[in-house]
DNA sequence: TGTACATCAGTGAACGCGCGTTCACTGATGTAC
DNA sequence: TGTACATCAGTGAACGCGCGTTCACTGATGTAC
């Protein structure tokens, strides 16, 4: 608990939260630059410290991208819960607001998203670490809170024959690919004025009709 | 034109197709490493030549990665032109077939994909050059030949209401958001054996057959 | 057909920058007695 | 409460590698006459 983290106090000479300082640097200088690109230096700055110091609290460069991402889950994790929390269980509104939520996460923290689901391929070797396994297991907190809401759907619908998982990984791959488009500012120049959201909102209600007629 | 290209012939002073055995290299490299951060040295000893050799063909390390990116668009362009020449125009099964082309395409050559598309917000900047132009241009027509295919498929079903830039537009989510997937092993984690394509097949299906009963 | 010359496409060496990382150090903090 | 000592979190300088790029050069090719 350093003392002198009240306004106006003299910088000490131990920083008192440079872990996270780091981590939120590293993660401004991401957004800025729009890829994962950033300098550890550049970092240290930032957080006011010299090149050397980051070295105390991240095994190397790669540790402290870890740990960025790591806010990037936390984040887009209590996002989803608050949703959940608010919309009926089982409502399309909630599964639709839940594919807003991704769209507006990923949209506006375009290289942070990089950053999470960057390493293409975590799941094709044999031997997994614990990180990425630990890694793994937030994408699926937060599918699975998807996939939940579907089959609350599907049952609230009176479907016995869809399959709420295959559902789910189809709106997911939906809002993503919309989240894709919006970033790269393919749809602007068919589109100028283009909304994505409304985009989410008829494509997920016109696919769940969809699904409705024929839910094999 | 070179004379001794024939297999066997020694190999002259001059590379004769340089250029292109450059944009093969790098092509290579990006393909292999997963990034689109190939060395210009190793692309020149890849392609037999020293370091300084690339600098003849190509300006900098930016124009070499341009290059690789046109091959990557004119690839894209012929195997959705095939398709649309093998079946009939605005057939669901057309659209589909075009979506399926995306994915195969997107997913065995993922860096490549980058590549291309990669220069995020290159839409944003108000002075656009002529390259970018000339590869927005190229997006275009991919998507136009898609656009097309939906209209004839909207005046097949008979909806006049329906807006087809709109509906092609949900539908390359779709492809997009399903390749994201693939490529980044996703849902393999959760549905181990998951078929992509008949994925796309079952979501484009429900999701035309949705548009079908309100086409607003 | 032969010669002179311009041009072109390579080579090999080296420069120089960016940047991750290390090292010996120093001042601050926590704790045992 | 004071002192000695271990530990911790910084500093500043420097190392060293990777790699894009340049430079002076050389051998090959094309062309005018």
């Amino acid at each position: 608990m350093p003392r002198d983290n009240e306004a106006g106090a003299a910088r000490s000479y131990h920083h008192g939260d440079l872990r996270n300082a780091l981590i939120v640097a590293a993660a401004e200088l991401i957004e800025e630059s729009g890829s994962e690109e950033f300098a550890m230096v550049d970092a240290a700055r930032r957080a006011g410290v010299s090149s050397a110091a980051p070295y105390r609290h991240f095994r190397d460069r790669e540790d402290l991208l870890r740990a960025v991402g790591e806010l990037g889950f936390c984040g887009m994790g209590e996002r989803m819960t608050a949703i959940r929390e608010r919309l009926p269980r089982g409502s399309t509104e909630c599964i639709i607001e839940l594919g807003k939520a991704y769209i507006e996460f990923v949209t506006s923290k375009p290289a942070f998203f990089d950053v999470m689901w960057g390493e293409r391929g975590f799941m094709t070797e044999q031997g997994q670490t614990t990180e990425e396994a630990d890694r793994a297991g937030r994408t699926m907190n937060g599918f699975y809170l998807l996939v939940d809401q579907v089959q609350a759907w599907c049952q609230a619908q009176g479907l016995e024959g869809a399959d709420p998982m295959k559902l789910a990984m189809t709106l997911w791959a939906l809002a993503m690919g919309l989240s894709q488009l919006s970033i790269n500012h393919h749809l602007e120049r068919f589109a100028p004025d283009v909304d994505y959201y409304a985009m989410l909102t008829s494509s997920a209600h016109a696919f769940l009709a969809g699904v409705k007629q024929s839910p094999g």
